[in-house]
DNA sequence: CAGTGAGCGAGCTTCCGCTTGACTT
């Protein structure tokens, strides 16, 4: 028996199917080993190495150490028993970085002693399975070495960023993927914030032919739209400041008057269909079309794949195969029209550089597509939604062009031009089936007459409109997931968890489709960007893909690109100690306009908090950054519960005060009172525990310094068995044996002191105490 | 005045990417 190992349980049926007697299909679900998440799970020998909680020991060639996924272990164990039966293991998991880092790890599990080969194919019929059986290969250990290398950037990234932010508020975190895109969000937010809104009129004439003319020159300058105005407020070269009383002196005009059409311009346009879709674009379309939301068209999809109704779901590649090429031309011959087929198939290749394009495009399955009519019928309501989605998109790619001509009228009244534009179809091609970002085919401009040069035309009506320039726009769902996937961060199958994780964070909040930032997700932005900027550059991805594509060809290897990340000029841990060494200031993330009225955000135990000059309230969680105004600050403040700023309100936790030296300096409460720990050494403190919230770093400094001339130890004297010490602390000197003190006197000769004389006087002291008692 | 002094000092949170069910509400 030969066993087959893939990574979806998905595919099991259909290669066996084609694969016949000899051969079990088996699934890993995915991955089966990864890095310990703590470092209790590693083996209890290993767990108090200094890299246990990295799971790396990046001073020994950044040796990582993995263990078995808990959640895997029926599912291995069932391999296992399988792979002792086998007489060959063919590793078929998908044709990625991932996919061959799986089988490596399957192999280091299964420790197999019959003959072991990968197996690549990228799409499941007869054919492709034959031709892969064929084509077996050794494990590519450079493209594995690539894998592994991004695991432990993540790994070190995360863990080694994440813990710095736990002093804004427990359990934040960051990562490679996570903070860049709550920056693109938290950014959006903060060019909303500081938006200017400016006010620009523009005029509108409906023509006794029915189509709306609109101003675009006064006295043949170009009047100012909301693109000629930048974000605050200033308006652009070129552009004219239409004003309210001009725009009603035109408008008196065109009551007396009738325009010229000065210009009828036509031109031809093509439109090609859109690909094929990808994980991205589909959720794209299902929100805007369908209302998805990320996680919903996922789930749905799912069971669309489940059902064997469409190809995988996650996918970053709009390949057809030439199943599907020939399915979605056989389809439109069938149930549309032959005439919208071009003669040659059309091909799409990813345009983007870090798609690992494992699998073919999301269509419908199969040879012959299931029709929207049998679909209908066996699906349920979303599904079916979705799938006539996809079914349309598929087909729609392999039509022909929609052609049509663009027409431009211009009209004239004194040297004010208007212009009016419309389009036609002269062939709708794909669009009969499928348009792109919209519920039903729209029209698009105006219907216009036809018309010579030179005709008048008479208005009916002129409305002349006051309009306010628009902040940008925030990210939806999808248009986020749209921007990550352009810059080449995240995944397929991470898209939607992405959103997940920076909302369960309390980093954005969703309202509909809208994401926003909270504070406290502007905030984690702000400390990230300042304190390590080229980790949160939106071309760090691209970069490392660069380097793990070197490390896959066999140009660069694993050890060199992670010395690069972790150790050299730039790299994370010079970073992270140059971070050490700053003095420890908070980073203000207030908005200058906030900040300009004299107001001050800041995040306590992951809460954001609104204050000024010393008052401080709570800001409520449903209130948008981009609403809390100046005048709505100040309502808060005169309404809201007035708490106490940066209270460190149990005064036994401990805080860190900055760092000296390059050492974190530590205040606490222990046991048996104050105590300063600077770097791993404890200092005394003699502070009572209510000042503790008060100290600041210098005078703690100063202090646990003044501590430290206390308590020495100027001579002891031996005696046998006893010892008695001659301390000295801020009072003076004293003697010391056991629990038995005496004071000295301050002068006394400590060279002639003998512990006969020393022990005398200790015992004097106690007689004495005890007669007064 | 009475009576210090030294000792002690928590451990946790976190990453990305690949897969499905097994859970609860």
């Amino acid at each position: 028996m030969k066993l087959v190992i893939v990574e979806s349980p998905g595919k099991i049926k259909k290669i066996s199917s084609y694969l016949g007697n000899g051969y079990v299909v088996a699934a890993s679900f995915g991955h089966v080993r990864d890095l310990p998440a703590k470092k209790d799970d590693l083996p209890e020998k290993y767990r108090s190495e200094p890299w246990a909680n990295l799971g790396i020991d990046v001073n020994n060639k950044f040796r990582p150490y993995y263990v078995r996924s808990s959640s895997k272990s029926a599912q291995i164990q069932k391999l296992l028993d399988l792979s002792s039966k086998a007489t060959e293991i063919l590793l078929a998991t998908d044709a990625d970085r991932e996919g061959e880092a799986i089988s490596w790890h399957l192999l280091q599990l299964l420790k197999p002693k019959v003959p072991v080969h990968r197996m690549v194919f990228f799409e499941i019929t007869q054919s492709a399975i034959q031709k892969a059986l064929q084509n077996l290969r050794p494990l590519d250990l450079n493209l594995v070495g690539a894998q592994e290398s991004r695991r432990c950037v993540d790994r070190l990234y995360g863990y080694e960023i994440s813990p710095l932010l736990w002093k804004m508020g427990p359990r934040l975190s960051a990562g490679r993927v996570q903070s860049v895109a709550l920056r693109m969000v938290a950014e959006r937010e903060l060019e909303r914030i500081e938006f200017v809104p400016t006010a620009f009129i523009s005029l509108d004439s409906l023509t006794e032919h029915g189509f709306t003319a609109r101003l675009t020159h006064f006295q043949n300058q170009r009047v100012a739209t909301g693109k000629d105005f930048d974000s605050k407020g200033k308006l652009r070269d070129g552009a004219y400041p239409f004003s309210k009383e001009e725009a009603d002196g035109v408008a008196a005009q065109l009551k007396k008057h009738p325009l010229t059409l000065q210009k009828d311009e036509e031109k031809p346009f093509t439109q090609k269909p859109p690909a094929p879709f990808i994980t991205s674009s589909m959720q794209q379309e299902a929100s805007r079309k369908l209302g998805f939301s990320v996680k919903k068209s996922m789930e749905v999809a799912q069971k669309l794949y489940e059902a064997g109704y469409i190809t995988y779901m996650r996918t970053d590649s709009p390949a057809l195969s030439d199943e599907g090429t020939q399915g979605a031309r056989a389809a439109v011959g069938q149930h549309y029209d032959a005439k919208l087929l071009p003669a040659n198939p059309r091909v799409y290749a990813s345009k983007n550089q870090n798609a690992q394009e494992a699998h073919e495009a999301i269509r419908p399955s199969g040879k012959v597509f299931r029709d929207l009519q049998q679909a209908r019928k066996d699906l349920a309501d979303d599904e079916y939604r979705l799938y006539e989605l996809i079914y349309k998109r598929t087909l729609a790619s392999q039509m022909i062009d929609a052609q049509g001509r663009q027409r431009v009228l211009t009209l004239n009244l004194d040297n004010h031009l208007f212009t009016a534009s419309g389009k036609t179809y002269d062939e709708l091609g794909f669009r009969t089936l499928y348009v792109e970002g919209k519920d039903e085919q729209e029209e698009e401009g105006e219907k216009l007459p036809q018309m010579q040069v030179g005709d008048l035309v008479k208005v009916k009506k002129t409305t002349v409109k006051n309009n306010k320039t628009q902040p940008p726009a925030r990210y939806t769902e999808p248009k986020l997931v749209q921007t990550l996937e352009k810059a080449g961060i995240g995944r397929p199958s991470t898209y939607a968890s992405i959103l997940t994780n920076i909302e369960t964070r309390g980093y954005i909040q969703r309202t509909k489709n809208t994401l926003h930032a909270t504070w406290l997700g502007m905030a984690v932005v702000k400390f990230l960007t300042e304190k390590f900027p080229r980790f949160l550059d939106y071309t760090f991805t691209a970069e490392m893909e660069k380097q793990l594509d070197d490390i896959a060809e066999g140009k660069r290897t694993r050890l060199d690109y992670l010395t690069h990340f972790y150790f050299e000029e730039g790299g994370l841990s010079v970073e992270l100690a140059a971070y050490r060494q700053q003095p420890h200031t908070e980073t203000d993330f207030t908005p200058e306009i906030l900040k300009e009225a004299g107001l001050r955000i800041r995040i306590q135990d992951g809460t954001p908090l609104l204050s000024m000059s010393g008052k401080a309230v709570k800001i409520p969680d449903s209130l948008k950054p981009d609403d809390l105004t100046p005048e709505k600050a100040q309502e808060l403040l005169g309404s809201g519960e007035t708490i106490t700023v940066a209270a460190p309100a149990a005064s036994a936790q401990k805080r860190t005060l900055g760092f000296h030296e390059g050492k974190e300096v530590v205040v606490g409460m222990g046991k048996y009172g104050p105590y300063l720990k600077v770097g791993e050494e404890f200092r005394k403190l003699k502070v009572h525990a209510s000042a503790i919230p008060h100290l600041t770093l210098e005078k703690a400094l100063q202090m646990a310094e003044a501590a430290s001339s206390e308590n020495s130890v100027l001579k002891e004297l031996q005696h046998g068995r006893g010892k008695i010490q001659v301390r000295r602390n801020d009072r003076g000197m004293y003697l010391a044996s056991g629990k038995n003190f005496a004071p000295l006197q301050e002068g006394t000769s400590l060279d002639d002191l003998t512990y006969q004389q020393a022990s005398e006087m200790l015992k004097q002291h106690q007689d004495s105490r005890k007669k007064r008692a």
